[in-house]
DNA sequence: CCCGTTAGTCCGAGTTTCGGACGAACATAG
DNA sequence: CTATGTTCGTCCGAAACTCGGACTAACGGG
C-alpha cells in the first residue's frame, strides 16, 4: 500500500522539479493539504502530525517562495489563513495532468472493473481510518 | 491511500510504545526492511530511498538498543549484515498481532471478496511500483 | 471586565540528513 | 602478481529539520 503510495509521490516530485519547481517533500505535503478556501496553520498541522511550529517554518518557505500567502482571517484576527497564491497554482496544474497520468497506466493493468472497486474500497478504509475526512480536492499528492 | 497506510503504522508503533519499546518512526521503517537473513546497509539504504550514512546511524541506534547485530558478512569482508536480535524478534512478536487485527477491523468493514479484491489490485501495483521488485517499465524514481 | 482557552510566533537545543572524502575489500585484466 | 576501477561502510562537518517552552494577541463565556 505504501510502495504505490510513494511510486506516485516521487512521479509528482520529479515533474515539479523537471519545471523548474525545487520543492522539499514535506513542503509538498503540507501544500497538497491546503484548502482551496484556505486553511488556518493549526489544521495543516494536526492533518499533518507535525507540530505547529514545524508547519509554521514550512509555510515560511513556501510564502518565501511565492507558493502561498498569508491573509488574515476574517472571521478571526488571531488566525491567519494561508491561500494557495498564483504561482502555487501552477504547482496543481502541473502534477494533476501526472497524477492522471500514473492512474491511467495503474487502470492500464488492473482494468476499469478492479480500478474502480480499488477506489471505492480506498475510500471505504478512509472512512475508518482518517480522523479528519478532507473534502475532495485536486491537489499534489493526494492520492484517493 | 496514504491514510490507512499511516493509520497502520500509528497502530503499530503505539502498541510497541505501550509495551516500552521507544522507537522512532524511520527506526521502525528501516528495521521492518531487515531481511530474516541479514541485510546489508546498502541495501537498505536504497529500499529506504536513504542515504547511507543516514542508515548508518539509524542501525547504530539500533544496534545501541539491541535490535539488531552486525555480524560480518561471509561473503563478503567488507559488507557487514545487519540482522535481527532476539530483543529485535520481539517487536515482530509484538506487532504481529496489532497488524493482523487491524486488517481484521478493515475486513469487516469492507468484506471478505472485497478485501481479498484490495489486496491482490495492490500487489498488482507494487509489482509495477516497487523499483526492487522486478525490473521493468517506466522508473523515473531510481537517482544515481 | 476577567479569566481560561486558542492561534500563531520567537527562541534555543537536540536530532536528522546529507555531500564529500576516506580506507578496506572485491573483481577484472593484463 | 600487480594495476585499475568499483563497491561497502565509516568519519567528518554543515545544513536542515523538529520540537518544547514561553510569549503576545484575540476570542468567548460568565
Amino acid at each position: 500500500m505504501f510502495i504505490p503510495y510513494r511510486f506516485m509521490e516521487s512521479a509528482v516530485m520529479a515533474a515539479l522539479k523537471a519545471h523548474g519547481h525545487d520543492i522539499g517533500l514535506n513542503q509538498a505535503r503540507v501544500f497538497a493539504r491546503i484548502n482551496p478556501e484556505g486553511s488556518r496553520l493549526s489544521e495543516l498541522a494536526e492533518a499533518a502530525q507535525l507540530s505547529k511550529q514545524t508547519v509554521g517554518s514550512i509555510v515560511d518557505q513556501l510564502e518565501r517562495a511565492g507558493y502561498v500567502r498569508r491573509d488574515p482571517d476574517p472571521e478571526d484576527a488571531r488566525a491567519r489563513l494561508v491561500t494557495i497564491a498564483p504561482r502555487g497554482r501552477e504547482l496543481i496544474d502541473l502534477s494533476s495532468p501526472v497524477v492522471r497520468e500514473v492512474e491511467a497506466t495503474w487502470e492500464a493493468h488492473l482494468g476499469r472493473a478492479r480500478t474502480r472497486q480499488l477506489r471505492s474500497s480506498l475510500q471505504e478504509l478512509r472512512l475508518i481510518t482518517d480522523p479528519f475526512a478532507l473534502p475532495t480536492t485536486t491537489s499534489p499528492s493526494t492520492t484517493s
